[in-house]
DNA sequence: AGCATATTGCTAATATTTTAGCATATAGCT
DNA sequence: AGCTATATGCTAAAATATTAGCAATATGCT
């Protein structure tokens, strides 16, 4: 059971808010809200991100700046691992395909070049391993 | 606003559920529902997701066997498309980036080369398009 | 035929989520 | 000092989601 599958609607988008973000404080969460309920509303579901260990808090300056608990890498790799498991029969291969599908537009050539180098360095440690794997 | 972000937790537990059987009869949900609640309440939710234009059902003998009625693909690149936001700054670069180190493990020599491929294809693509493009 | 099992339709109770409102505090201006 | 902006804390109402239960129907078995 992943960490996300356990928040409310409300709480997921805001929880994309504040990744996206980086950190977000009540009025920033609130103009990046589908159909924005009031301020308030958006305060108690903060208060209650924070009850439930999602988000802390810092002050900064007069009001609260709020930030994820849980490290946008370890969150990232969680999501996708998910999606994958839903959308891709677990194939990490088959979903790297369909984003370089979906997005030929949006990815540079110097990207792609990234991509290959990163490519071939997985080609070299499948073959020598440097770390040791399972047996 | 995505489709998805609509969904309650239960539906989007089913949904999920659905599109990683590809289609689900009430008990094969049950089944793989975390927390699962009873038979009845599956079956509410189902409803729900019917009424909802989520999913259909056809009888298959006595019961019912319910499918989405986006397609998997649409979905997938929906979501994929969304996470890449939410988590890698709207660059679907950074996000293969991430999917190639999580799974080192799970990504074989012949799926490597196909990638590479892939990548090739889009690099002659990006340079002599032969679809017309935006302007 | 009679019984157990698996299934659906529908309804209503319960729990949770979502929302708004009131009271209060601080900063900045005139 | 007094007014306004912008915050927060807390509480309670309203809306939605979640759940279970009862009735009915079809199937398969003895």
């Amino acid at each position: 059971m992943t960490r996300a599958s356990k928040l409310s609607r409300r709480e997921r988008q805001i929880m994309d808010i504040i990744y996206r973000l980086g950190e977000a404080s009540v009025k920033d969460v609130l103009e990046n809200l589908e159909d924005p309920p009031s301020y308030s509303s958006v305060r108690a579901l903060l208060r209650k991100l924070v009850d439930k260990g999602h988000v802390n808090h810092r002050e900064c300056g007069l009001k609260y700046v709020y930030y994820p608990l849980v490290k946008r890498e370890t969150a990232s790799t969680s999501a996708l691992s998910n999606l994958v498991k839903t959308f891709f029969s677990d194939s990490p291969a088959l979903a790297v395909n369909s984003l370089l599908d979906m997005s030929s537009d949006s990815i540079s050539d110097e990207e792609l070049q990234q991509l290959e180098k990163l490519i071939k360095a997985k080609k070299k440690s499948n073959k020598k391993p440097t770390k040791r794997q399972k047996r």
